[in-house]
DNA sequence: ACCTGAACACCGTTCAAGT
DNA sequence: ACCTGAACACCGTTCAAGT
């Protein structure tokens, strides 16, 4: 804020201060003007680097999937396929505002792309047939995307701040008896490794169809 | 919109106003204003019965999984879970804003508390302990939702709208040679079928922890 | 070439005023 | 009790004007 000021506006500038302001204030909060205000600049300047606020949004969510790690040639396509989603669902988590926004952009951009490209390779390398490799990324990125969200939607106990499925819980309890009984099992989710749970049957229902 | 405005105006009345807009016009342009004159009134008039717009999001998403339909408690657990997830997924495919809705608001109302609750007391049924009811929860959840937002960002064919992932490959086909190498299968995609494929590999995951 | 001020057409929401 | 008009504090975006 102090000697940023003078640098020159880039595209690049602009992204990495979009993400960083809705990692912190959350995205519906980001505006051109608080953006433009964040980089020491009147909101029309950055018109001159990005075409609107969807082409913002478009290289956030470039920006985020860009830090997936991607593990070496080498490794068999289980372990391979773990790890990727493994830090997948770490950099989503952190950036809890990027699924949502990729669902509602609906626009896979290069980096994602990638992401998918690298995932299907690793289906095909296990000798999955074509309509299987397909089944399998249609699976792993459903529920990647499903379970980021639901991480995103509800923080998990440390952040004291009590999830809306357990205050409407704790005023119901009879009317939905089920849900009731789980209790403390859904209050204190740990989403990634809920995530990583899930991703086991998935391979395995995967690996099951290699004849 | 000739007899109808005549009505008195009831929360009710505005919900179901609020779905037929955002079916036939999506939901980013639904405003308190639009949705207003919808019902021949001003848009102040609908603060008389409704906390604010998120409420009016909150109706919505509660009025569409009401219609989710529940088979019933006699059938088998499997077949159970199916049929109501296969209702879950046609409702959230014609209503293709709610998924997205939903995972921003992060708010389960009473009727996705009894979808919740109709499919936990069927994994009971079958004979889980609470653990891996819980993970079974969870995967169906994310395995629903992930595929209905991907539907409905990525239309099918008979849209004629070529997908944004579709247009993406035509130029960068060897940039990203496995996803290439999918082609019709993707750009076919029925996501009705892939989804209840899907759902037998983690049901098949479920039943295999029965001992 | 890049930044700005003023303006346009919208938002959600409040509030005093009408009936 | 319910509806309204005017107003407030915001939006994204355009465009002519500045340097």
């Amino acid at each position: 804020m102090t000697t940023t000021e003078r640098l020159p506006l880039t595209r690049e500038r602009i992204i990495e201060a979009a993400v960083a302001f809705a990692d912190e204030h959350g995205i519906d909060d980001l505006s051109m003007r608080k953006l433009g205000a964040e980089l020491g600049v009147e909101a029309m300047s950055l018109y001159n680097h990005v075409d609107n606020k969807d082409d913002i949004y478009d290289g956030m969510i470039n920006y985020v999937f860009e830090s997936i790690e991607m593990p070496s040639e080498g490794v068999d396509w289980r372990t391979g396929i773990r790890d990727i989603c493994a830090s997948a669902m770490e950099i989503l988590w952190t950036h809890s505002w990027a699924v949502i926004t990729l669902m509602q952009r609906g626009n896979f951009g290069p980096s994602a792309l990638s992401f998918m490209n690298e995932v299907v390779g690793r289906l095909r390398n296990a000798g999955l047939n074509d309509e299987d490799i397909h089944h399998g990324w249609q699976m792993l990125a459903s529920h990647t995307m499903g379970y980021a969200s639901q991480a995103a939607t509800n923080p998990g106990v440390m952040e004291q701040k009590l999830s809306n499925l357990q205050a409407m819980m704790a005023e119901n309890e009879e009317r939905y008896p089920h849900v009731a009984a789980l209790g403390p099992l859904l209050s204190e989710c740990q989403w990634d490794r809920e995530y990583m749970f899930g991703l086991e049957i998935i391979l395995d229902g995967l690996e099951a169809r290699l004849n």
